[in-house]
DNA sequence: GTGGTCTAGACCACC
DNA sequence: GTGGTCTAGACCACA
């Protein structure tokens, strides 16, 4: 696995396992990958999965079932798309085309750039 | 001065000149604050100062008369801009897609946001 | 360590870098000495190695792994030739020709001495 | 006059003195400029140039009669070339050439750069 | 453990 | 006065 050095390693961690709950690969109840079998899958020290873990655990987006392991929260799509989606709309998509006006960059090089994605 | 605290200060203060020069409080050939003026009026400790200044100079937006102080480059601006165009480029648009990508939002739904900006 | 006073001693500690990587005493890949090991093995202050460490990562010849340390780069070897070659031929060349015409050598003199070398 | 940002400016001050000298645009005997005038052609603090004159006297390549100016000495040639010649000869030109040949650049580059020079 | 940021204070050459 | 280098020591996030 890569990870950008520009972003905490842990952060980048929760951002997979977002997408994963996101796009239903994980759906709420699912038994989640153990600490020690994603730091595995993705040849990252235990410890740094363990600390997404807990911050995933802290906004309820996983719970935890003594003995068992860790479970995808019931609403656990709706806690990240609330605590995500209105803030990018809202602040960062503004700022993004803002930014680009200033630079000269239209919205069809915008559009060249994410296909080139 | 208020610095926010998630970015390092260095960082800010090189932010601070470029818009300086940007917005021609600071032309071309005209003299910079010195270290340890910017230093005092930020309140901030001269070594901070001097490295942001380091930097500006290593990008050539900056460039030493011994023993007279620092000055404005002659293509400041243009270094500035193609400075931060190819950030932007390279790294926030990257992140801004993935970001959308990993909330589900498709490059129709971006355009129409930036049609009702 | 004995450092020469008339150069900084961070870019002399950058030439050691580089020396160890041209060697391949230091190969790609490999991690280097930490920011506190170098500096406590030539007695010097650890910001001292930091900034020597800064200039290096800026030139790509070492780059970071968070909380793992700093790696030689895959390209290094290459960087630090071209490197030092953009150096010789804008700074030393000049300044070589300059110093000859200054005291009167002419290029043929100055063929002359390279063969008899 | 530009001055090259690297090298101190008394200095380069020095090094245009001993040109003059050398190329005997100034002879021995022969009044040169008053600190305030050469001050003046090349735009630079006549402190500046009163540092260079003062080197240059104490190295006896010039000296002053009181009240009269400062003069080039009798010996002002061989004085350069003595401090300067043999040092260059002796350790500049080998140096250059053996890193010429570690950046793998050949006699006839070097030619060529000198003749764009 | 790692690198990175910041402060305080000293000293230097140069103009 | 100017920028630049260096030390000593603190604190931080990250792995």
């Amino acid at each position: 696995m890569n990870f950008q050095s520009d972003k905490p390693i842990y952060l980048q961690i929760i951002d997979i396992v977002m997408e994963k709950i996101l796009t239903k690969e994980w759906n709420s109840g699912d038994k989640i990958l153990s600490v020690r079998e994603f730091a595995a899958s993705v040849e990252v020290n235990p410890n740094t999965v363990m600390r997404s873990y807990d911050k995933l655990q802290q906004d309820e987006i996983i719970f935890n079932k003594r003995g068992l392991g860790l479970f995808v929260s019931e609403n656990a799509i709706q806690i990240i798309l609330k605590e995500k989606k209105v803030n990018f709309i809202q602040v960062e998509v503004p700022k993004f085309f803002q930014t680009a006006k200033l630079l000269n960059i239209s919205i069809d090089e915008l559009i060249e750039l994410y296909k080139s994605n």
